[in-house]
DNA sequence: GATGAATGAGGGTTCATTCAT
DNA sequence: GATGAATGAACCCTCATTCAT
């Protein structure tokens, strides 16, 4: 009973994680269920079992993706290092999750295709929101009151710069490299790329 | 016969822009020839016609997408105003033209998803990559020899910064929306933004 | 105990109930497992558990609308009122019958659909014959003898006039109605067609 | 180029006659479009071409044996022969047209199932009422003032009762077959049959 | 006796493309 | 140069049913 009940979970849990990589890779229009069936060592039929369309496959995959991320940032803490740098490794953090999961970038920039079709409609929508924002504020706060951070930066604003600088670069590392004729993901590029950006996020906070 | 040409033509770059429009929104596998077709007031036939294939359609959109963007960036003088002025202007006009142009990021995603291959075979490559990042270089030298920005900034960094900025917000649009629960495009949202993204580019390059 | 009896007997029941309804609706192919499950509060499993096969709930719920006309037909009196009123009730009677009861039709239809494959097949078949032909015969007879039929009428085939009289309007209904353009429902339709009926039959039996 | 559109035209005409045959042997959910292909010597894809999807192809089908019974109807004369000969004749023309049209009976019987759905959204509706009942009317009309018919007979409950006489007995000639232990359509009974059904038409005009 | 989990086979339909003038 | 007719290959999905306790 048991034994088949971790089974039952372990096969779902295997074809969304496929679902997942399809997704990311292909988008919506483009996965194929008998790809995913096969990533998963499972068939076909039994990816309409656990999520009855290809839709609701998408939308498992979508919320997992953003489960995800609100796990690893979950585990951030950005009230013991000294502000800037805090400020400084929450950058590198969310630049590293980004790199780390290409299939959020993926799956996220599928769902803009859709006009966050599916995102609007989840009924977990408000559990995937990070509370990171909120914490973000309370650093800012923090930096103020230690005299190393001005006013009047609006921590969603400041959220959306971060995210920004990380997810444009590696999204479209493709056509930029293409177009300006060097691979971006080489290490020195990348190591360049996130200090330019580290430092904007520091001048922009600054006094 | 000077007519039939044309015709001939204008059917052409009726295909295409229909096309254009079709790839933006749903992507390669999502996009329909029959729509296509339909939006052209042209056959299904005729985009075989002139275009070959579906991949054949794609690269002329893509590649039609970029030219009109170097089109439009070859009218930007960045060495009239005043160094920190023509800067915000830059900025403002490539966060405009992104906003009025969301075929351009609709298409630009699509073909990251493929990883740039259509991009990388096309022949057409070098004369679609706009000279804009040179004028960046002359101007941070204009800027600094002026005394008002400061050595060591990378032109292809600050045009990334400032591309990341407004690509970001525009092409996440939704899921933005639907996650921080306000809409991103209302004016007042959109006006902060392009402020504090400003800023932050003016505080990247100041000495 | 006898509760667990009674609550398995009335599940059955339940299924059965459900079954007629499906398969007089949707047909044989048309007829789902899932809609008859939900319709009898019950599972798609229980079905298989009672019933085998889709065939053997056909089968069930064949023989079930055939045994509820014979016993309906059971408790007609066709030698108390005088002969041609007895033979205007049972006129009546099973032209109501069908009218009541649109699954008989249904189920009947769709098993003539299939060349009556179930019902040849099934060992109650002797049982579900009516014994109200037989009574018929006796009626004409009393008739003759009071002088209001006449001779040389075949019981079976006045049996055949007056069902069909009732079945062929009910059951195609809903075609003459869009072709003669009137609801053949409508009460007033409905009683002129059955007085022509009556008529019919008591001037087929008349001297 | 001719013979290109003929053998399009020819090949549309052999779909849609074993749609005829395939609709009314399995219905409408019985239906497969692979028979319906292999039967009609060529692919299921063209099905789909000339008849865009399974409803559309049982619409077709549907209509056209509506417009065959109408052109066979449009053929017969009520004006001719003498009245309650003319009748008969006409009687005999309908029973036989069912008996040699079981896939009219097989359709109409389909069509029912579905409530005419669709023969009430045919555009085509009215061109496919036959013009047979008034001349019923008319033939009434001759009867009476030859004095061989009564009055007060309605034209449309005329027709019902002709068609009701041979639909019912041929469509359900499977069950009755079972129930009554007998060949239906084994030639005395169809005769003897026929016999009391004409029988039964006339004394219903008589006086 | 009763039931949740699983599934092979095939269903209708669509897609991008080619044929044949 | 331009176009109507035709199509092979998949695609998403559903159905009736069985497995395994």
């Amino acid at each position: 009973m048991t034994t088949r009940v971790r089974d039952a979970q372990a096969t779902r849990a295997r074809i969304l994680k496929a679902a997942v990589r399809e997704f990311a890779r292909h988008g919506f229009s483009g996965a194929r269920g008998e790809r995913v069936a096969r990533a998963a060592r499972s068939s076909e039929r039994m990816v309409y079992y656990y999520f009855a369309s290809k839709e609701g496959l998408f939308r498992a995959a979508l919320e997992s993706v953003y489960a995800s991320l609100r796990d690893a940032e979950s585990t951030v803490r950005l009230d013991e290092a000294e502000p800037l740098e805090a400020l400084e490794s929450f950058c590198r953090f969310v630049w590293d999750y980004y790199l780390k999961h290409p299939e959020f970038i993926g799956l996220v920039n599928t769902e803009n295709l859709h006009q966050a079709r599916h995102l609007r409609r989840s009924p977990q929508l408000d559990e995937l929101v990070s509370p990171v924002v909120g914490q973000l504020g309370a650093l800012l706060e923090r930096g103020q009151q230690a005299g190393v951070m001005r006013a009047g930066v609006d921590p969603a604003q400041l959220y959306l710069a971060i995210a920004s600088l990380g997810y444009f670069y590696l999204s479209n590392q493709h056509t930029l490299s293409a177009v300006l004729g060097r691979d971006l993901l080489a290490p020195g590029h990348l190591q360049a790329h996130w200090l330019a950006a580290v430092q904007m996020i520091r001048r922009f906070v600054a006094l």
